[in-house]
DNA sequence: TAGATTGTTAATCGATTAACAATC
DNA sequence: TAGATTGTTAATCGATTAACAATC
C-alpha cells in the first residue's frame, strides 16, 4: 500500500537495494545510493579546480566519509579506479552521475510558494546538479499568474496539465501540512514518480512512487536529543 | 577528529546508540531517535484533536511506520503502554518529549539570511516543536541592523557574544557553501553543541558536536536514482 | 474468561568495518 | 622490485522483522 518511502526524515528505509544501471548486473544498496550525491558533488568540485586524479582518501575527506566506506560504495558501481594510483576524476564523475541517473536533467514541479517555496524557486543549485524547475503551482489566487523566478505561477487545476506538458518526473511539496497529502495525490495522479516534501506529515503513495521528506523541526529535535544532559 | 556527524544527507551515522534519559539505564538506538520526532508530532496532533488513548497501530499509521517498528522503538524508552488498551496520548507525548530533550525550549541562532535563511527565520513551526529563534547573523552590511522576523540582524563579529548571551545550543547554517566551515567553526567556538547545515559541504567538527545536514539537491538526486529507467 | 494489544526475545537482514589479496 | 592504492572477501555490528509470551 505504502510505496517506497525511502526516508522519513533522514533515514533510509524501503527496499534496501535497487537494480543497478547500465552494464552491471549487480545492485546498489540504499545506504550507498544516499551517499552518491555527496561523492558526485565532491568530484564536481575537484573537476572544477582542475584535479585529474584523486585517491579514495582525498575524495573521502572531501565527502566527509572514511576511505574504506568510499571504496566499498564505489565497488558497487564497478571497478573504476587504478590500483596504486587512484580514480580519474572526470571518468568517475560520469560513472556516478550515470548511476544516479542525472546525466540528463530532470524536470521538477514545485507546489506551494510560501516563504520556503519562494526560497526553493530562487535556489540556484538545481541546474548544476541535474534538475530544471519547470513549473510552479499555488492555490492563492493572488499569486496565480504572477511571475516567480522566471516562471508563471499556475493554479492547482492546471497541475496535471503542467506535469504532462513538461514531462516532470519529480514534484516538490512546500505547502502547509494540511494539504500535503492532497497535493501528493495530485502529483502522483499526474505522473510524477518522485516526491520531495517539506511538510511534516507522513505521505501515502503507491508502490511505484518514492517519497523523501525533509523536516527542519525533526532535525532540530534530533540535535536536541544529543545536546541534552542526561539527568542522573 | 570528526565529531558525531549524525547524518550526511539523510543517513544516520555516528554512534549508533546513545545514553538514554532519566530513569532508564538503557540506551536508544540512533535509528529510533531519528523516528521519535515523527512520533511526537503525531502525538501532538492526536492530543490537539482530543484523543486520549491510541493503539500502536493507529499511531504507527499516523507516523508512517509499521506498528511493530513503533512498539519496538517505544520499548527502548520504557514500558508506557497498557496491554489490551494502547497508549495514553498525553503521557506518551511527555515521555517522548522528555527523551528527546524538548520539554524545555532550545535557543537557536541562524546564520545566513539569503532566500533560505529568510524562509527559515519566518518559519512558524519552531516554537511549536521546542525551539526559539533567538538570533540572526549575516555578513552583508546592508542587512546588519535591519529587523527580520522580529530580530535585529547581527554582524559575524557579534556571533560569539550572541551565542553567549542567549545561551543558544544549536546553530543553523544557511550561508553559501564557501563560508560554511568558517561559520561552523565560529558557532562551535562560541559554544553550540548542535549544528544544522543547509550548505552542500561536509563539515568538520570536534567530537562533542553533532552535525546534521540537509541538502535539497542530494535529495532530488536520490529520487532521480529511483526514477531512472535502468537501461538494459 | 476471551479478546486485544503491548513488549520482549529470537531470527533475519543489511550496513559497516577489518583484513588482505590483487595490481598498477 | 617496492610502494601505493584499489577492490574483494570475511567478520562484526546494528536495525528490522517475526514469533510469542505477558497482561490488561
Amino acid at each position: 500500500m505504502t510505496g517506497r518511502v525511502v526516508a522519513r526524515s533522514p533515514l533510509v528505509g524501503g527496499p534496501t537495494s535497487v537494480p543497478a544501471t547500465s552494464g552491471t548486473a549487480t545492485s546498489v544498496p540504499a545506504a550507498t545510493v544516499s551517499r552518491l550525491p555527496g561523492y558526485l558533488h565532491a568530484l564536481d568540485g575537484l573537476h572544477a579546480n582542475g584535479t585529474a586524479v584523486v585517491t579514495s582518501q582525498e575524495l573521502a575527506r572531501a565527502a566527509g566519509v572514511t576511505s574504506v566506506q568510499l571504496r566499498k560504495d564505489l565497488s558497487f558501481l564497478g571497478s573504476y579506479g587504478r590500483r596504486g594510483v587512484g580514480y580519474d576524476v572526470e571518468h568517475l564523475r560520469h560513472q556516478v552521475a550515470d548511476v544516479l541517473g542525472v546525466r540528463e536533467p530532470h524536470s521538477v514541479v514545485l507546489v506551494g510558494l510560501g516563504n520556503l517555496g519562494h526560497a526553493l524557486a530562487h535556489y540556484g543549485g538545481f541546474a548544476d546538479r541535474g534538475f530544471t524547475l519547470v513549473g510552479l503551482v499555488d492555490a492563492d489566487p493572488a499569486l496565480v499568474g504572477t511571475e516567480v523566478a522566471g516562471l508563471v505561477v499556475e493554479p492547482p487545476e492546471r497541475l496535471a496539465e503542467l506535469v504532462g506538458r513538461t514531462g516532470a518526473t519529480i514534484g516538490v511539496i512546500a505547502t502547509p501540512a494540511g494539504v500535503a497529502q492532497d497535493v501528493c495525490d495530485a502529483l502522483v495522479a499526474a505522473g510524477v514518480t518522485g516526491v520531495l516534501t517539506f511538510a511534516p506529515r507522513a505521505l501515502r503513495v503507491p508502490a511505484h512512487v518514492d517519497v523523501r521528506a525533509v523536516d527542519v523541526a525533526s532535525e532540530l529535535q534530533i540535535l536536541a536529543f544529543h545536546a541534552r544532559r542526561p539527568r542522573a
